[in-house]
RNA sequence: GGCCCCGUAGCGCAGCGGUAGCGCAGGUGCCUUUUAAGCACUUGGUCGCAGGUUCGAAUCCUGCCGGGGUCACCA
């Protein structure tokens, strides 16, 4: 139940009057004729056509929420934003009915409110050009004020902020309110789709079909990871909310496309930190005839395309670097990368109780008992992977951590996969993908053997898989990303929760009790 | 889950054992070209919640709730 605040109740009184007067503060329609960026061109083009002299009239409807709001007596100013930008409004009592303009210089209308101004363009003695307004109409009262955040225009272009809406908790929770106040944000979101969009062109240039899977799953699989489980109710049957695509995406494979894509949520019910959150977004592909070199080619293609679609050019800063995304990026084996940091050769401790004595007497802390391909993967973890700022493909991964992956060719305890790291991050996970049915079967076979208990997230066997592959798989390289880290390098945002418009928080006790009433209607 | 930090007015913050303050926002008044508008006056707080210590707690202690960081876990 909400219990107006001070200032809403004000807010409230001021709405009353409003109505009192015969206005409809929230009025159905709209006539707006341009966007803030579109008035303010077209009276530069105006100007410019005027040659110096005046300029013609340039007649104008723009609508956008109260940005700044300053009554001076019988003159008013404000600004009024929309998703182009904002524009000044100039408001003189002479040029508008006084009814009309009694609602601003009463203050009945506010910060925050939206409106619509009918009038004409011109500059103001400081130079802005502003639309000099004959009518305004409101067309939504704002009741609970956002936060004010006041902005200084320095001579050098940029704006300096005063105030601020920073309370990450408020802005997660209220998103709405963030989005409105502040720009950037808005920003951020809007280069998400870009990155996103940019990404499904290059997956139709690489001339694959995008497709969508179950996310309702009955086994789940295709990632080391734990699931959320649920329940449908009238089946009486438990399903998992998909762990990873792979294992569906790659049936299609064997259903006859070439290649098949698909851009969707996974949910792993895991901690959340800086770069994971319990639903993420993923890109993952499968493509027909090309091994994990390929994928390794289309990799740079897709980061060089992405990089280039908002920053016109493959790089981009992300902290203190300036990340270079044009190919070719370097292939680094894990053999060589943990070698090069920590002079450790594994292969020369090629089984797990020798590593993990060569690991604690190099002053690493791990867990016992862990397979040896875990072990690598620690090392890479622990001493590489924070070096890894420019673009770096780290490539044959260990056998045992790798159940989908083919063998390399020069050894048994190597797959044909590849991890690829920008910024110190792992971005995505790639390998020349295994389609001998008995092969892959031996490999579900020996990771449920090495199942432990307390090991929830080893997945179970999926028969239906194998049989799809005993039919016959064409050989195929497979890759998956995260979009939201993608999102995060290349807007330079630090935190997962900054690439999502509602990131994960717990639920307060308020959502509690708001939410029970619901449930027992 | 461990450890550390934070939670004070709508927003941003100060106060850290003597009973709550600043800026912005809000209200009233003045102002017909302002732009962090200005000037004058002014309202506003269960100091996250619950206990405890104390003559006295926003301040110290314990627990809980929420957030952040970090480690563990985890791609």
């Amino acid at each position: 139940m909400w219990q107006p605040n001070r200032l809403e109740q004000e807010r409230l009184d001021k709405l009353n009057q409003i109505e009192a007067r015969g206005v409809d503060a929230y009025p159905a329609r709209v006539h707006r004729t341009h966007s803030a960026q579109d008035a303010i061109a077209a009276y530069e083009a105006a100007e410019q056509a005027a040659n110096g002299g005046e300029p013609a009239p340039v007649a104008v409807i723009v609508a956008g929420r109260i940005r700044r709001f300053n009554v001076k007596g019988k003159v008013s100013f404000m600004h009024i934003e929309d998703q182009s930008g904002r524009i000044q409004l100039f408001l003189r009592i002479n040029d508008m009915d006084e009814a009309v303009y009694s609602l601003v210089q009463e203050h009945l209308i506010d910060n925050d409110d939206f409106v619509q101004a009918t009038g004409t363009m011109m500059r103001t003695k400081a130079g802005e050009i502003s639309v000099r307004v004959n009518d305004l109409t409101l067309l939504a009262k704002s009741l609970s004020p956002l936060p004010v955040v006041k902005q200084q225009k320095l001579e050098d272009g940029t704006v300096r902020e005063f105030g601020e809406f920073s309370n990450v908790e408020t802005r997660y929770r209220q998103r709405y309110a963030d989005l409105a106040v502040n720009a950037d944000v808005r920003d951020t979101f809007v280069q998400r789709a870009q990155i996103i969009r940019a990404v499904r062109e290059v997956m139709d240039n690489e001339g694959m079909l995008e497709v969508e899977t179950p996310i309702l799953q009955s086994v789940y699989g295709g990632a080391a990871a734990r699931p959320f489980t649920t329940h449908h109710n009238q089946l009486k049957q438990d399903l998992y909310l998909r762990v990873s695509f792979e294992l569906y995406l790659k049936r299609l494979l064997v259903g006859g496309y070439r290649g098949v894509y698909e851009i969707g949520r996974d949910f792993r019910n895991e901690g959340v930190s800086f770069k994971h959150n319990p639903e993420f977004t993923m890109l993952e592909f499968y493509k027909a005839y090309i091994d994990y070199s390929g994928v390794m080619e289309i990799t740079e293609r897709m980061l060089e395309a992405v990089a280039t679609a908002i920053h016109g050019k493959p790089e981009a800063p992300f902290r203190d670097h300036l990340i270079n995304y044009a190919a070719p990026w370097p292939r680094i084996t894990m053999r060589e990368a943990i070698l090069k940091e920590t002079g450790i050769d594994y292969m020369q401790y090629p089984d797990a109780p020798s590593l993990e004595a060569r690991i604690r007497e190099f002053g690493g802390r791990v867990a016992p008992g862990q397979p040896w391909g875990k072990l690598v993967e620690h090392l890479l973890g622990e001493y590489v992977e924070k070096k890894l700022i420019q673009p770096t493909f780290i490539i044959d991964y260990p056998r045992d951590i790798s159940p989908f992956a083919k063998k390399v060719t020069y050894d048994d305890l190597h797959v044909e996969r590849f991890e690829f790291y920008i910024a110190g991050m792992e971005m995505g996970n790639a390998f020349t993908e295994l389609n001998d049915p008995r092969d892959q079967e031996a490999r579900f076979l020996e990771m449920a053997r090495t199942f432990r208990p307390e090991d929830d997230d080893a997945a179970p066997i999926d028969e239906d898989y194998l049989q799809a592959m005993r039919y016959g798989m064409p050989p195929n390289g497979g890759f998956g990303m995260g979009i939201d880290r993608l999102v995060m390098l290349i807007t330079d945002q630090h935190t997962i929760r900054d690439v999502l418009l509602y990131p994960h928080l717990r639920s307060t006790k308020d959502n509690e009790e708001e939410a029970s009433p619901v449930d027992e209607i």
